[in-house]
DNA sequence: TTTGTTGTTCGCAAAAGTACGAACAAAATG
DNA sequence: CATTTTGTTCGTACTTTTGCGAACAACAAA
């Protein structure tokens, strides 16, 4: 079976779409505020914010760091999430050329 | 019933979250990308460029145009979409700040 | 009126997402 | 060793998403 390479802008497509994905929850979103905000979060401290069961909490921090957004380290017996820096900065950049774009049509 | 009226902050992440929602999709991001690069984008320009069935390009269009990134018109027979500069705006402020938050914390 | 063109909507099936309680794991503490 | 604290994982139920072919709607043209 033959795949057909893809090109460097479906790539990008896919990562966008990826960030994007991770993002397209509203607790989701907010848990990301959060963690900008906080000089340090465990699990426990963002679970007290939300309204939701801690296995719903902790899946939604699984996805953002599957995601690449996050990342999470144990501190026994605590974890800690943070803000994964250098994927926030690819992020950025990727959303940032997104809507950077000029609109050409005009309807 | 009584329901508790939500922030402001809430529906930011609720907008941004929809928006990225619709962004969620690396056929979507594309769909994005064509029409931002394209004069006049008729469906079937836009089919054109997908591998999916038109059945499939028609939902993903309708998906972004409920998100408001874009809109349709009809021009008998053929369905023109475009950005909608409008929301594209508000998305791109929304995202603009969402990125530009400094990182507090420290892992 | 029949035919052709352009897209949307419908109905289905498979897959993924959301949320929860309960069970579990790991490590410190009594 | 039993207990407590901190989160993750499991199993379940329900909803939503994705993708497709087929049916359909609207309109122009033959």
């Amino acid at each position: 079976m033959v795949k057909k390479k893809e090109s460097a802008q479906q790539a990008t497509d896919k990562q966008i779409a990826a960030f994007a994905k991770a993002l397209g929850h509203p607790t989701r979103v907010a848990i990301i505020q959060f963690l900008l905000s906080q000089e340090s979060c465990y699990f426990g401290d963002i679970h007290d914010v939300f309204p939701n069961a801690k296995a719903t909490v902790s899946q939604h921090l699984k996805e953002l760091k599957n995601a690449g957004l996050i990342q999470g380290e144990i501190e026994t017996p605590k974890v800690k999430y943070c803000i994964n820096k250098e994927n926030w900065e690819i992020a950025r950049n990727l959303f940032g050329n997104f809507f950077a774009s000029e609109i050409k049509n005009n309807c």
